[in-house]
DNA sequence: CTGAACAGCTCCTCGGGATC
DNA sequence: GATCCCGAGGAGCTGTTCAG
């Protein structure tokens, strides 16, 4: 089961024995109650086993957040190197805690209360992994690197625009080459960066608002419906209508609804 | 370090058809 | 009718090289 989120990383906490496949890599062996932390950007995750209850989604401030919180010295530490996997495992002991901070990471509140009770949540679930050495290395791939940030922050800024190389380049007053160059240097392309904004775009448009497959296509920039199915495929392993269902009967509302 | 040029490749659109 | 899949062709992007 392909894992989906739209934010910067998630851990997940096994009940039983589950084998964990990144990018369609060999399959690793995942301990039952185990929690595993994955940056999820850019990664296609998939588990033999997988109950989306269980996964805690974090964002990208959570962790500018907790990096800040723990206030260790952060230049220090060698970037993660670019074959390691982007992911911790631990054996976890108090699940009750964690099935909590993941109830709480998928609520929408404004209450500053219920989000500063999920921060806190959120922290103590990573503060399991605190003494990996990778911990620290993986937090710091999660936040973005200068300009493919800019470049996300541009495009996210009018998703419905039909955007082209050479229009971002101009927005961020360099040639378009430079663009690619810089961009190869952190490990991406723009191909890469606009997909990833439009397919999470799109996942919050089916969820949310519940729109049908053409107009979300519109919407993400695509003039052919198929097209869009085909990307959502390709990024999430599953189509549009299928997401769209699974997240409906796997949110709390629901399973309260149904209990 | 940056920009320009180019070959090869990927992505997107379009059209058609199958399935539910 | 809506969704999904597939193939062909063209547009645009990537990677690389070279020059300033």
């Amino acid at each position: 089961m392909r894992l989906c989120s739209s934010k910067a990383c998630v851990v997940v906490l096994t009940e039983s024995k589950t084998k964990l496949t990144i990018n369609n890599n060999e399959a690793i062996i995942i301990p039952e109650k185990s929690i595993i932390l994955l940056a999820i950007e850019g990664q296609q995750i998939d588990f033999s086993q997988l109950n989306t209850r269980f996964v805690a989604h974090i964002d990208r401030e959570t962790v500018k957040a907790y990096l800040r919180f723990i206030d260790k010295k952060l230049t220090g530490i060698a970037p993660l190197c670019r074959h390691d996997t982007p992911f911790i495992c631990r054996p976890y002991r108090t699940p009750e805690v964690f099935k909590q901070a993941a109830l709480h990471s998928v609520m929408q509140t404004t209450d500053i209360c219920e989000i500063k009770r999920t921060r806190s949540l959120l922290f103590t679930v990573l503060s399991n992994f605190l003494d990996d050495v990778k911990f620290l290395p993986l937090l710091l791939k999660m936040l973005p690197p200068a300009t493919s940030a800019r470049v996300r922050s541009i495009i996210n800024s009018d998703i419905q625009k039909e955007w082209c190389l050479d229009a971002v380049a101009s927005n961020l007053f360099m040639s378009s080459s430079l663009l690619k160059k810089k961009l190869k240097n952190e490990d991406t392309s723009y191909s890469q960066i606009i997909t990833e904004c439009r397919m999470r775009y799109a996942a919050e448009q089916l969820v949310a608002h519940n729109k049908n497959i053409n107009s979300i296509a519109l919407c993400c920039g695509y003039h052919s419906p198929s097209h869009f199915i085909s990307v959502f495929k390709s990024f999430y392993g599953i189509t549009p209508l299928h997401y769209a269902h699974q997240f409906r009967t796997n949110t709390p509302e629901h399973l309260a609804a149904t209990s």
